[in-house]
RNA sequence: UCAGCCGGCUGGACGGCCGCUGCCGGAUUGCGGGCGUCUAUGGCCCAUAAAGCAAAGCCGGUGGAGGAAAGUCCGGGCUCCAUGGAGACACGGUGGCGGCUAACGGCCGCCGGGGGCGACCCCAGGGAAAGUGCCACAGAAAGCAAACCGCCCGGCGAAGCUUCGGCGAAGCAGGGUAAGGGUGAAAGGGUGCGGUAAGAGCGCACCGCGUCGGCGGCAACGUCGGUGGCAAGGCAAACCCCACCGGGAGCAAGACCAAAUAGGGGUGGCCGGACGCGCGGCAACGCGGCGUCAGGUCCGUCUUCAGACCCGUCACCCGGGUUGGUUGCUCGAGGCGCUCAGCAAUGUGCGUCCCAGAUGAAUGGCCGUCGCGGAGGCGCAAGCCUCCAGACAGAACCCGGCUUACAGGCCGGCUGACACU
């Protein structure tokens, strides 16, 4: 089953505030929901394709492709009172979905991480 | 067989797993339910297990991108805004003629001009003897026509000749001349004959042009005859003139989402504004009885005609907000087949079909097999193997067009060569 979607702007520019790591294909952004958010929904996903990658029908394909690399993700591999979004790179149109998948899922790992470790040098700067 | 022209169609197929969305049906579950959501109260409707509803979920069935869905360049439908009529002006568009169409800048047929051996293709194709303007560079001269070289004529004339009168190449100044050279996109009709000092529509023939008439055609125009006698260059996608057409904004249009507050809106009554007089009042002020005067607004501008409105007050009615929801939203100048009319565009009649409705925006994701195209290899061949390629591109209110993009494939008609009979 394919998670919920965010719709709004404003969802999407609250989860830009959080933590993202790039992949070949595409950056994911990930933030926990703010406030009183419930865990019946679960973890919700959005999917941003802009005009630099390409026309209607390879954004529509791309956005395709990505929602279909969602749907198939385990839902223990993502944090149910989290908001991801995907933005999608040029690459995402031609890469193959197997690789995708394993960048998805490395990139789920990374944004899961705590913060500390990667900027441990820069804290006192 | 090769080369080419025109028109039309198509835009991979099948299967597996997993999904999205509209509609229909069913079962489950829930509930007193519903009156959309958000805050709170109240109210109304249906009702005691039936109807109904349900955020979300389950099962089954069924529909689900294009020829250009694109560019947003024209024309409409639809919606809202604007009080209606007439005239003038302005602005924008169109431009051979006839037809088709809801309409068009579109399409069809025809005419004229140009290109091609041909099939056929191309043309912003009204007016330049109304006016204004422009014609770079080159060239003597670019719109009043004009003499650079040349040609011709007579005059003067160093050399030279001489019958001593003169003649006279070169040269000098003057005149004639648009045939030749040269410049140019273009040199003010073309070719030929006559003519002439040389030339010239100066004359003649043919062509071109203008004009008049006959004939053919609905017309654009064609054709024949007469006549004029070169007068009349190009550019109107320069201004302009002529004819015809045209309100503006767009589905984020627009409508709706019970009542109670505020802002606000609507309808109706009275009253329009300013000044003066009058009346009431100690006054501030109020009333609107009388008289006079001047307006403003109403969708391009101005004029005109008709009409409405203005500010205040009273009564009644409506009346919360939003980025949300519902609607508009898909049955339409609709598709397909036949028929009849027409050269055709197109129209008539009959039959038949229902064919996407999303809204962070569905119509798909992954994989396999086959087929098509190209290259390479193997094989006598049929064929087999490997690799590569598979375009342009995604509905957003809906139609009719135009333009642009496009891998490849299929079908039909026609033309010209060559070969054979």
């Amino acid at each position: 089953m394919a998670p919920a979607t965010l719709k709004k702007r404003s969802e999407f520019l609250w989860v830009r505030g959080g933590r993202r790591w790039s992949a070949p294909g595409f950056v994911l952004e990930a933030r926990a929901r703010s406030g009183d958010a419930d865990e019946a929904s679960g973890a919700r996903f959005g999917f941003t394709v802009s005009k630099k990658v390409g026309g209607a029908v390879t954004r529509n394909r791309i956005k395709r492709r990505l929602r279909a690399l969602t749907a198939k993700l385990p839902s223990e591999r993502t944090l149910p009172t989290f908001d991801y979004v995907l933005i999608a790179r040029s690459a995402a149109a031609d890469r193959t979905f197997t690789d995708l998948a394993s960048d998805l899922d490395q990139a789920l790992t990374r944004v899961h991480q705590p913060p500390g470790q990667k900027r441990r040098g820069a804290k006192n700067a």
